[in-house]
DNA sequence: TTGAAAGCGCTAACAA
DNA sequence: TTGTTAGCGCTTTCAA
């Protein structure tokens, strides 16, 4: 490996004193043309690129902006992560994405000490799962640092998004429609009840209506179709509200497995408004979250926060809730509930 | 804003010399335990954290690892920057996400700035579409770096996805189950004719299938429910090669809007193996590409190039056809599209 | 308009 | 086991 050209290589070969290059790079003013020039060309030959770490340790600030999540690539967090970035680019950061995979302190611990051996300008957490919230927990006060959540919680600075709102909103509408209670899928909680199980719950409560027991679904969309499998067979069950689109929609598949028709057999709703939920035969009834808007508001919290203002604020959203084809009144013919009374399908 | 803490303060407090301290940070061996509590507990005290950019400096090993994309939300991208981001953290590093919203140099340029401006120890460019192609060009070539595409290249070393012959593949399955020709609808391509449109082409002219038009979409599903409307009033329309599942998806929804049945009517067959795809009804036929695979060998590869070997190494995936429930031979009544009056199979 | 000199905060080499 | 002395590659005074 050839030693790479520093500046001084470039000053010598330009025959010129290192501020002088140091000026051109920055394209300050008092600088001959003609230096200039010799300058320019000694870089293009050299191939010098100045040393981005030198820079940063003068004085100059970091433009490091490092998200904290403990997944990436689902729906929710990509379209979070995006608004964070686009933002943070056109504001001259550069964002990092690092995965917390698991909540024990190893493994929180391993992500964090990586993640703070950058030069940081500020943090982001996704704090939608355990594993955010653990990071969460284990950041130094020290950092500029804002939280992305579904559930309102003090000590940082935070953007929320309001889901359990929005959740009862949902579930009310269900009710509304006739059904006598709602069933809950839900995905991996942040805690030990999330904003969307909570608002459900809530709803459920304010009604007087039975509260079922909450079925657990992983991410994975294949999950939601084995509990429609199960789902088809308890005749209690006419509306579903599931933890997002994802698992609404392997729910349907399940459900059509066992040939129960949606709305007409039972009635679902997600949770996101997942690109393809509309797409979806029936069109899926759904509560849609702006993640990308979550993420630039992220990003200007940061931006506050960083600039050393003393922020104790917190932005909130309201998810909205978006009726399409995915409910309707239960079946005349359908059974009311009463905790049990589970007739086996087929 | 208070000054932060540096080095010096933390052995002025603990009575004792920098490199001591310096010693306790990176914990290697020689400092006594009494010396080693002192300058834990000011440092505790003064809540001091090492500036990372002084030690990439003065250790010269840059831990980040630059993903440079054209979107980062869509599946392929967001699975394979997932890959990626595992394997780096694995290996010690942290990955940064930088999006080229579009091709001009402008942009290019000024994402690249963005970039180049960190301490880097390597750069991998997702070169799936026209802003990753241009960006790829405008690095220094004095960096690490890899690509990661759909279509061979030469120059910089590279993961390949053999898009072409799995797109080959599907269209002759189709052509096999008796189709006379495949229609096309394709994403936004890379460069003028992509992988998956190339292997299409190539395809039909192989069995010298007549060869539509391409049909061209946006990366949004609504823009393939759009084309399935039109698609649905084109009677020499029997099957629909699709340039990714969520397009596929979308198309499906637009040939149902028309009172179409998939794949009775029409079959259609979708690429990347979205994990919505089999929960689709019918589940989508399609092509499976492991892009988390994808990510990780990218790393890899870096991996490789950052320890200075010479690698003009190309790793090549092959994505496979992965039959569901939305293809079958065309329907008897079909009518035949002209150069050939092939006997329907049924 | 230019260059000499003085650091930025840390680690590495060397003595003690 | 510890402290002294030199830098890392760049930007920033400050004089000239």
């Amino acid at each position: 490996m050839v030693k790479r050209p520093v500046i001084k290589d470039v000053a010598r070969k330009a025959g010129v004193s290192v501020p002088t290059v140091s000026r051109v790079l920055r394209d300050a003013q008092y600088v001959s043309d003609e230096k200039r020039a010799r300058v320019l060309e000694a870089i293009d030959d050299l191939g010098f690129r100045p040393s981005a770490a030198a820079r940063a340790l003068v004085s100059r600030e970091p433009k490091l902006i490092a998200v904290i999540a403990g997944n990436t690539s689902r729906y929710g967090y990509a379209e979070t992560i995006r608004g964070i970035e686009e933002s943070a680019r056109a504001a001259g950061y550069i964002v990092s994405i690092t995965v917390v995979e698991a909540s024990d302190d190893q493994t929180v611990d391993r992500a964090i000490k990586l993640v703070l051996d950058q030069p940081l300008a500020g943090v982001i957490v996704l704090k939608f799962d355990p594993p955010g919230v653990a990071a969460l927990r284990r950041l130094p006060p020290s950092i500029p640092m804002v939280a992305v959540s579904g559930v309102r919680e003090n000590g940082v600075p935070q953007v929320l998004m309001d889901e359990a709102d929005a959740a009862a909103e949902a579930v009310l509408y269900l009710l509304g429609l006739g059904h006598n209670t709602v069933h809950h899928v839900r995905v991996p909680p942040s805690r030990k009840e999330d904003g969307r199980t909570a608002g459900w719950r809530r709803a459920l409560r304010q009604r007087g209506a039975t509260v079922p027991s909450v079925i657990d679904a992983t991410w994975d969309p294949a999950s939601g179709r084995d509990i429609g499998h199960q789902l088809a067979s308890d005749s209690s069950v006419t509306a579903v509200f599931c933890g997002n689109d994802e698992i609404a929609i392997g729910v349907m598949r399940g459900l059509a497995d066992r040939g129960k028709t949606v709305p007409r057999d039972i009635s679902v709703v997600g949770f996101d408004d997942h690109p393809l939920a509309q797409m979806w035969i029936p069109a899926l009834t759904t509560v849609n979250q702006n993640f990308h808007k979550l993420g630039e508001q992220a990003y200007e919290l940061l931006d506050a926060v960083m600039s050393g203002e003393q922020v104790h604020r917190h932005i909130t959203q309201r998810p909205t809730l978006v009726i399409r084809d995915s409910t309707a009144p239960p079946r005349p013919g359908s059974k009311p509930t009463s905790p049990k009374p589970t007739t086996p399908a087929t």
